[in-house]
Order: C-alpha cells, then sequence, then structure tokens
DNA sequence: CGAACACTTGAACAACTGTTCAAATGATAA
DNA sequence: TTATCATTTGAACAGTTGTTCAAGTGTTCG
C-alpha cells in the first residue's frame, strides 16, 4: 500500500525524478499567478450551471425582464432572480431599471465568446 | 406579497405582456437544444474548479505523469487522479501508459482556446 | 396615503462535489 | 514467485450550491 501525504506541506514525489524535475523548473515560471487561476475557475464557476447558461442564451438576441426569463425558462422568477445576481457579480450580464420592471442583458461580446467556444467543444 | 409558482409547468408570467411576448416568440426557434445547452454548463463545470484548472495549466507546455502533478501542485497523488478521472471524461486531457508510469496531456487545442478565452475575461 | 406589481433577499433544505483514507490494480524487476 | 512502485478506485465526510418559501424593497398609479 502506498503512504499518502496528508498534510500538503509534505511533497509526495515519484521515487525517480530523472527528467521530470528538469520539466517542472522549466514549468513554474511559466505558471499563471495562483490568484489568476482561483478567478478563472470561479469564472467558469458561473458558466457551469445549466440555468444560468440558459439565461445567458435567453439574453443572446436582446433584453428581457426577469419575468419574461422565467417565463421563458419555466422557473420561478425567485429562482432566476438568485441567478441573475450571481451572473451579474461575474459581470457576465448587466441591467437597467425601466419603472418597476428590470431588463438584463449580456454584459459584452466576450459572454458570447466563451459561450460561442464551449459549444464548439460540445459539437465534435 | 408575491405569490411563487411551486409547480413548473404553471408559468409565472407578467401582468401585462406588451412587447415581451413578441421577443420571446422570436427568441425560441433560435435557441440551442435543451441537450446542448446541459452539456455546455456540464463541461464548464468541469473547468470550474481550480485544481482541474491548475492541473490543465500544468500540462500547458507538456505531458507530465500524475506523481508530478501532485508534487507541482502540492497536493496528494489520489486527490489528482480523481480530477484527472474527471477531466479524462470530459475529453479535456488524454493519456499513454510508459511501463508503470502514466502520463497525462492536454486533449487538443481547445482547451487552450477555452482557457484563454477567460484568462482574457478576467484580466480586463 | 394605500394598493398593486416587479423584483430582491434571507433562511432552510436537499443534492452535489472535492478531498482524504484505505484498499485494490497494473507493471516491472529481483 | 514476491516486492515495490505508480496509479486507480470506493467509501465517507465536510463543505458548497441551487431551489423553494416567505418576507422584504422599490416603483407607479389612483
Amino acid at each position: 500500500m502506498k503512504e499518502q501525504t496528508t498534510n500538503a506541506s509534505e511533497i509526495p514525489q515519484c521515487d525517480d525524478h530523472h527528467v521530470h524535475d528538469a520539466v517542472i523548473d522549466e514549468l513554474r515560471p511559466l505558471f499563471p499567478p495562483e490568484e489568476h487561476l482561483y478567478a478563472l475557475a470561479d469564472l467558469f464557476k458561473v458558466f457551469g450551471d445549466s440555468t444560468r447558461i440558459r439565461i445567458l442564451y435567453a439574453l443572446f438576441e436582446s433584453e428581457l425582464c426577469v419575468c419574461d426569463i422565467a417565463a421563458f425558462l419555466d422557473m420561478s422568477i425567485s429562482a432566476i432572480s438568485h441567478q441573475l445576481r450571481i451572473l451579474k457579480q461575474a459581470h457576465l450580464v448587466k441591467f437597467r431599471r425601466d419603472g418597476k420592471t428590470v431588463y438584463y442583458s449580456l454584459a459584452d461580446d466576450h459572454v458570447r465568446t466563451v459561450l460561442g467556444q464551449g459549444m464548439e467543444h460540445i459539437e465534435e
């Protein structure tokens, strides 16, 4: 049985590191800052829910109010509103208020690009 | 207090739908098939974890064995192996066995593109 | 003002997810 | 064969997440 390291500071290692150490040493300076990687994971986490994906595609062509999105996706207004807050915090959607109604739309074309890239990967 | 629909088949709706109904009717035929949207969310879900993001960036330059990835990211071999399985299932990484050692690498350039697109969104 | 409407928010709960630990598999060499 | 190394796998557990329900804003109009 292989010993497992419980403490993260004890680095697990292969017994003979031959070439690998060199590759890793070259890799380290090219590696993005940890904070960027966490931010990136958080961004994709927002895309990683089917309700939010469906909301984003609903907004693909034009802005919509919360109520319309809920009707279109056949979900409760509350559920949609909660998800819109998450999309808002991630700067994937923006909104404007007109009287009692709040209209949401995609924040920028970047959102469309990311969705498109992902869809390409799916469809191959 | 607003009534909430518990049953998803009862569609919540704004009282006056004025223009919105027309917009939605135009939207529906353009909307991607539900199965594509679920697949897309599942794909982004895989990107939506910092460990997996770090693994993918570790593989950005060259293939690595499980043990090297674990050493590089300062995590247990078991944890890395579990995540590699998820990445494998999503066709984001591929692998080859050489004796006792298993080498993992990015499945294709699509992965690099998606990561890059996401990173661009972060850095602005 | 008060009523009605559109939306937001907080708490609660079930469902899901990532890591750990322990055990198993696969491959090589003695 | 046995021993050892590299990796995989399953179960369990804590932490996270999405939806619902109920209550709360904010806006308009009479």
